[in-house]
RNA sequence: GCCCCGAUAGCUCAAUUGGCAGAGCAGCUGACUCUUAAUCAGCGGGUUGUAGGUUCAAGUCCUACUCGGGGCACCA
């Protein structure tokens, strides 16, 4: 859009030729005067490179042309002139292949075009596979196609892409010379298959839930309001897969998932972006030990669909995902980290003191013990877990949705697993009381911000508990974060193609 | 929302204490039928993110803003 804008300003015939833009808006018109489109047709009969690399190469013999012959179609990335003969490397997405054009296996104007050629350009090529006399794999070219002009430079891709803004504000050229980045696309397709898979092969039936709700719940977030004109109605973006879901438990359907976009206002950051994708998966009569299970296995799949072992590098580290994960009670990982005993009120405070953790909210009132710990516990025992780590038994107050040890009713019968810090997974043993649930919607802990109370009440999926729901368990898995882990990259941004970023100007 | 850091040619990066804004690659012209970060000869290319300010002089110092990065807060 904004390129063709500046090209019209521009002269065909550069009077400047150090306008990048203009030179190859003039390389387009002499294109076009050859009678070829430079925005290209269907052109058949293409394989990979990756295809063609695995044939068997054979050293090319004018005398003798034996080779195989190929075709393949992609994005001209490199190009090496000589006179009477040009290297050029082709890319497309499964690799890269060394093309030679030789002037006389070529028509007059395929040699016009190829002389016209920038970096960047897309064509389809025929030609004889082989080896040249140095032993690259090589396309010696017999047919040349030109398929798509590329009115833009394209970065210089042999010192690599440096700066993160360009290639996040290009992620289409990030694609092509950043092979990581393509790298990690794929493989966040393959952790995704492999999790489907599995779910599916154990009998969870996959379902979409409306992304649209009156009342996002299930998750402690603010969510991002929206508006439906026809029906006059306020509507938000879903944070969390939960509840529909857990209505399709009291409809009978007792092993169900969802993978799923959801979508909170909140900020960005390495490990946070506005909308991104969860699993959440619930099964009729399982409890949170039956979830672990699940997640170990679950977690293995994943694994192995990206990785040859079950140990795989995380920074200067590594992970080891071998069952059984670690099992460690929250309140002892808290005594362990803290050497205090979480229900030893004045020894929080005391500690929480000396931790400089505040003991008061934001708007002065003082933090209900559940909170207290549960900063202290996020401030200063989470980062301690290098894991793969399954942190059981939370203080129930904060875990609305979740159902109470019966011989215990201020804990929670909930897990998170985390890895090197970082919270993977959620799981509980889902609270299936509608007189609990319509409690602990309303309770708002003191010194707990509203929006992180879950105190909307959700009363239809109160009404839809009063009609039965199975005991059951329920898995949450963050798919970024998983990607993340998996594929070694530091920062979520790199997971998601297009993260949310400010418009330029 | 707050704090810190950054932004220089299409790309990747230099520029000493405030003293003529540079290089490599890419581009343009020419040479070259086995190159591969090709090579060789030559030529162009900048509102130093934006707007102000200080100064004889600003890429450099100051202020505000924009965008990005890191952190805080929030959260998964």
């Amino acid at each position: 859009m904004s390129a063709a804008v500046s090209s019209e300003s521009s002269s065909p015939s550069p009077e400047n030729p150090t306008d990048l833009a203009a030179v190859r808006l003039d390389k387009l018109r002499q294109i076009e005067a050859l009678g070829l489109d430079p925005w290209g047709q269907r052109f058949d009969g293409a394989t990979t490179v990756r295809a063609v690399r695995e044939l068997e190469p054979r050293l090319f013999d004018d005398k003798d042309p034996k080779g195989q012959r190929v075709c393949v179609a992609g994005r001209i990335v490199r190009h090496r002139t000589g006179g009477k003969l040009h290297f050029l490397e082709l890319w497309d997405q499964t690799g890269r292949v060394q093309l030679m054009v030789r002037v006389n296996k070529v028509t007059p104007v395929e040699w016009q075009v190829l002389n016209l050629l920038d970096l960047g350009d897309i064509v389809g090529v025929r030609g004889e596979f082989g080896k040249t006399r140095t032993g690259e794999l090589t396309i010696q070219v017999d047919e040349l196609t030109f398929l798509t002009k590329s009115l833009e430079p394209h970065p210089k891709d042999v010192f690599g892409l440096g700066d993160i803004e360009y290639r996040l504000r290009h992620r289409y050229l990030d694609l092509i010379y950043t092979p990581a980045t393509l790298d990690r696309a794929h493989k966040r397709v393959r952790i995704l298959r492999a999790m489907r898979t599995f779910l599916d092969g154990r009998g969870y039936l996959e379902v979409e839930t409306p992304v649209l709700q009156g009342v996002a719940g299930g998750a402690a977030a603010r969510p991002f309001v929206t508006h439906h004109n026809a029906l006059d109605l306020a509507l938000t973006l879903r944070i969390a897969l939960e509840l529909p879901l857990k209505r399709l438990l009291v409809g009978g359907i007792e092993k169900v998932y969802e993978i799923g976009r959801v979508f909170r206002n909140e900020g960005v950051s390495p490990r946070h972006n506005p909308e991104f994708t969860m699993m959440e998966l619930y099964h009729a009569y399982g409890d949170l030990f039956t979830m672990m299970e699940l997640t170990e296995s679950l977690i293995v799949a994943c694994v192995e669909a990206v990785n040859d072992s079950q140990t795989i590098p995380w920074g200067d580290q590594t992970v080891t995902f071998t069952p059984p994960f670690q099992r460690l009670k929250y309140a002892d990982a808290f005594r362990r980290v803290l050497g205090v005993d979480l229900d030893d009120e004045p020894a929080v405070r005391a500690k929480a003191a000396e931790l400089k953790v505040s003991a008061h909210a934001k708007d002065g009132t003082p933090k209900a013990h559940a909170v207290l710990v549960n900063d202290l516990f996020s401030d200063h025992v989470e980062d301690s877990f290098v894991g793969p780590v399954f942190v059981y038994d939370y203080p129930a107050a904060l875990c609305p949705l979740t159902k109470r040890k019966p011989a215990e009713p201020l804990v929670a019968e909930r897990f998170e697993l985390y890895v090197h810090g970082m919270e993977l997974a959620n799981a509980y043993t889902e609270l299936n009381d509608p007189i609990t649930q319509a409690a602990t919607f309303t309770a708002q802990l003191a010194g707990q911000a509203a929006e992180d109370s879950m105190a909307t009440m959700d009363t239809d999926f109160i009404r839809a508990l009063r009609h039965g729901m199975p005991p059951a368990g329920g898995l949450g898995i963050g798919i970024d974060r998983l990607t993340m882990l998996l594929t070694n990259t530091p920062t979520i941004r790199d997971v998601i193609l297009f993260p949310l970023l400010r418009p330029e100007k």
